[in-house]
DNA sequence: TTGTATGCAAAGCGTTTGCAGTGAT
DNA sequence: ATCACTGCAAACGCTTTGCATACAA
């Protein structure tokens, strides 16, 4: 039976309410203006414990550790700036990918991440 | 100035002669049949180096920590079985996504991961 | 009251680093 | 004889867990 804690809402806010997937660390930093003495093993408690009641979805970047967004963001992928290093989401998806698998191999899902340069590091030529 | 030591050449040959990506321990217990006594940290070590010197390249799937293969291998992806989470190479590729990103996004590289079931674990996951 | 959730600190796990000894050149 | 490389163990950063207490139900 799950309790509703001030910790629990104050983790849960702090990533519903951020513009993109945060790293623990940062979810801690932002649920403790609101649950302070907050500590981080409530965090990562309370991230699995939302993951697997479907709530938050983990966003694990290759090479980066696991950030955590809101589930209700539908299937969709990233794009990592290779200049900020910062990742946003991507709504577009190539679609069914089952072609690619070789014979034998049968294609369930898939993860993309587009590297590339984003809006505001500005484009080879372009400085906006 | 680089030598070449008994504990490089083993290291080496462990991932040339893999099917796979192998993971850091995968590959000193490999190694380890032809220079007995090495330990995790040269593995590492000479992983990095090698790495570095463009011979392997590095194998990061979402949420597994990272493996490695030879370098020479060309542009391709990776198929992780759901069953057996063992990794395989996919060399098929969906070429340009750029039409996927944003406008004001550059994309200049992708990384792309299928899972599902692989040869060896027979049918794919009944649909639900 | 009851038992889950919490905070703290210790433990785990994969990876990195300091150091003195080893061995390729 | 050099000096990069090695093995060992300690240190690291992130994450998990044990335990006694706090608090939602």
């Amino acid at each position: 039976m799950e309790r509703n804690t001030r910790q629990r809402s104050a983790i849960r806010d702090a990533i519903v309410q951020a513009a993109r997937p945060l790293l623990p660390q940062e979810v801690l930093e932002r649920a403790q203006q609101v649950a302070p003495g907050l500590g981080i093993a409530t965090v990562y408690r309370n991230l699995k414990a939302l993951v697997d009641e479907g709530q938050l979805r983990t966003v694990t970047l290759p090479g980066e550790n696991p950030r955590y967004e809101p589930a209700e963001h539908r299937h969709h992928h990233h794009f990592q700036c290779t200049r900020c290093q910062r990742v946003f989401d991507v709504h577009a998806c190539p679609g069914d990918l089952s072609r690619l698998a070789p014979p034998g191999f049968f294609v369930e899902d898939h993860d993309l991440t587009l590297y590339g340069c984003c809006r505001d590091c500005g484009a080879p030529a372009a400085a906006n």
